[in-house]
DNA sequence: CGCCCTGTTGATAATATTCAATGAGTGTGG
DNA sequence: CCACACTCATTGAATATTATCAACAGGGCG
């Protein structure tokens, strides 16, 4: 049930025996949930701590305008919400993308199991810093790139992603999101996403039907997106 | 002399005598280093680890298309490394924004206090998600707001940092940025930079003089920013 | 069948960029 | 002490990119 999250575990840091066992014995809840639900509200106190198990979650903030920014987006083996809880309270809104399942794990629990566990405590400590590598990137990524630029790298970085948690095979995938949501997350409007990617269709780029997302070229897409894979820190795998 | 060090750590989490004996043992080489000098370049590999004692750091990125952008700036008493030091490799370009002085660690040292002091591992920990939490607020940032908003809310974010860490009484404080780099910060070329920034004294929000900013309406510069220090965690401060 | 969500289109407007030139301030060497 | 170079700030005009507003189309679902 938990395997998702060992992957990542181990991707992030080799874990001996001992280190699976004690993470596998970590009491928890499972929990299925409908695209759209909220699993944790902006400036609400939060106390456990999540895994994602399956499905897309992502976090946003809305502000006093009106207008929305999605910060990041997850996917299964993350655990979305580590930040909100370690430092008690969610400064943004975690929803679900998509319907997924969660694993819902005590606060104190992980806690104990950071400071008994050394190689967990650095796996989760180097979630957290790839976290903030990709934060990073989405701020070169908001302010640095135009429409197609940002588009573009959303995808691959979306397809990288997907490709390193053993959910994608070749080059379609389903991008789970709607144009608004893009919009929310390049910090476009919704109007012009609509006419970038129809543009990138017209241009043979990718191909879109439904929400399946198929890439043509990926070359002259992560051109297009100057996409450079090393922010999101996947040659922990190789290790 | 690592009195700004061990004053953030304290407000991250509070330590006992035994964890402060024990940071103020580590072994450190103090150097004194100019503006502009590159701390630590893109691509390479860190083994160290920095503690701002004087002067403001930011960590940038260039794009292929030759724009930059600038993903953090650093106080006195950051740990403007800890991503670098702890992933391996440095994703972004480290440099001095002014004239300053940083204390070196050897990775390793970091590395067994973190496993002996769970303190300090929590509190360095923290460190570290406070750095997504303010990441997260730039995305929005540079997604949502308009050129003012941008520029007002760097200013309140500034401001409060500065407070935070004892180097703040009233509301002048020195912006230690050129226009090109509040531009290369907030997404905006330094023209449009220029533009607002006149616009903004023209209202009577700001003053500036040679680099030093003068805050005449706070609350009016963070309503323009939509300025919510909640995202700064300083609430650790009156724990 | 009708509603709602999502995607699409067109016309117009606002915001920010680009390019190019000038000024003001600072430090350097002759 | 002045000429010179350099960096940073400022200005104007033209342009580009993206937003806004409003309307409509299509598909899935109760």
């Amino acid at each position: 049930m938990l395997a998702p999250l060992l992957n990542k575990l181990n991707q992030l840091e080799p874990l001996g025996q001992e280190d699976q066992d004690a993470f596998l014995a970590l009491p928890f809840r499972v929990k299925e949930v409908e695209a759209g639900q909220i699993i944790l509200d902006e400036g609400k106190h939060s106390t456990g701590c999540i895994g994602l198990l399956a499905g897309f979650t992502y976090r946003h903030r809305t502000l006093r305008n009106g207008a929305r920014q999605i910060i990041s987006v997850h996917v299964p083996g993350d655990f979305p919400d580590l930040q909100s809880g370690l430092l008690g309270t969610a400064i943004h809104t975690l929803q679900m993308l998509t319907p997924g399942r969660l694993a819902l794990f005590r606060a104190d629990d992980l806690q104990r199991l950071v400071s008994e566990r050394p190689a967990i405590r650095d796996a989760l400590w180097r979630e957290t810093l790839i976290d903030t590598s990709i934060c990073g990137e989405w701020v070169a990524n908001v302010g640095r790139r135009d429409a197609r630029g940002r588009i573009a790298h959303l995808l691959c970085e979306f397809a990288m992603r997907l490709r390193s948690a053993g959910l994608l095979e070749g080059d379609s995938y389903e991008l789970p999101m709607t144009q608004d949501q893009i919009a929310d997350a390049t910090g476009l409007t919704a109007v012009h996403v609509n006419r970038t990617l129809q543009e990138m269709r017209r241009t043979g780029l990718i191909h879109t039907e439904r929400r399946m997302v198929k890439v043509n070229d990926w070359d002259r897409l992560a051109a297009l997106g100057d996409f450079n894979p090393q922010y999101l820190h996947l040659e922990a795998v190789r290790n």
